[in-house]
DNA sequence: GTCTATAGCCAGATAGAC
DNA sequence: GTCTATCTGGCTATAGAC
């Protein structure tokens, strides 16, 4: 059995509270606004100390996102999410679950189109591994959904993907959350039958 | 009648020009990572004459926010938008142009929540006289889309409204745009739907 | 109003002691 | 690995000649 060290339990801890400070730093100001000292105040640390766990800022952000995936990716394991038999509501669980994240103010935001981070990510082993497979997650569900004719068959499966991506990081649940007249757990139905059901009436 | 000396007309010219760029750089990059280098140099003029016309970095991206915003309040305004008797087909149209907008590159990203931008936008009369322009009019179209049954009445008008703003910017546009699979007509009426129709089988 | 040149500042990254 | 102190580059903004 794999014997961890106290010391390396320490640092497992610290760089779990390095990356919740960046996830909520990215979720509020974006990485470019995001400054490496604001982290390590907010840590707690010296900022040289950062830049022994991380070697950049880039690699920093890129360590965050790759951790909310692999969370997403916890979620689409676990047992709650798969003994659901039907694949529109696992779509809409997990859907769910990333807007409680980002109601936490836990959901970095998409990184814009051009960007040093979107060079970084796009060479980070963890966050393409991790994008991957829970696309390939959605990917199925997503294709079930489809033939058991609950998700629209017209549309091409990466629609809905990316569709589900963007809804993660929707602006709306910000914009609904400030005017602080919705209560979360509102928010977040509300949301979600947008993104499922659409502004029409059915 | 107003008598525009050409002096100005030369003004009004070079100031489109800039406000053009500035578009592009913001849908691009975003507001932090475009630096005034950038957009004195696609411009084609000297940085310090760009901080004749604006006075600050923050100052020239609310003035190009404000414009597209003025841009889709001419186009509410036009003949062939208010002449559509129904309302859900106003909201569609509108938001087709958004999408146009994106697709031409000349979207600029919403703020961040916590941006030196977001507070140049509060103080900045033309913009905020748009965007609540804009949002009145919408609204008005909101309600009676819902008065005629075409919007779910359950969802507050303002959701629908925040809705809206959001996809004028969804950067699932962007993502279907990167593939090179789709083309522009396909990308914008495949987006409206998902956004109106939802993602489920109707 | 346009330019060149530069001031002033701030943020990412590093040196080097402990 | 942690710290304090510092380097370095790039960015916003301005001075001042034309």
């Amino acid at each position: 059995m794999a014997r961890v060290s106290f010391r390396q339990q320490m640092l497992q801890v610290r760089e779990d509270a390095i990356v919740d400070s960046v996830n909520r730093l990215l979720a509020e100001k974006g990485f470019e606004a995001m400054t490496v000292d604001e982290v390590a105040a907010d840590v707690g640390i010296a900022k040289a100390s950062l830049y022994k766990h991380f070697p950049s800022k880039e690699l920093l952000a890129a360590a965050a996102m790759a951790r909310v995936l692999q969370r997403a990716l916890a979620f689409i394991d676990s047992e709650a999410w798969r003994q659901q038999p039907r694949a529109l509501e696992r779509l809409r669980a997990i859907t769910r679950w990333a807007m409680q994240v980002q109601l936490a103010g836990q959901m970095p935001a998409l990184p814009a189109q051009n960007s040093t981070l979107r060079a970084a990510l796009l060479q980070h082993r963890a966050y393409l591994d991790a994008v991957s497979e829970v696309s390939e997650r959605l990917g199925e569900a997503i294709v079930q959904a489809q033939r058991e004719g609950e998700i629209e068959p017209a549309l091409p499966p990466e629609v809905v993907l990316y569709t589900l991506f963007a809804r993660a990081c929707d602006p709306v649940v910000a914009m609904l959350q400030s005017t602080g007249q919705y209560d979360d757990e509102r928010i977040v139905e509300t949301v979600l039958r947008t993104c499922f059901d659409g502004l029409r009436t059915r």
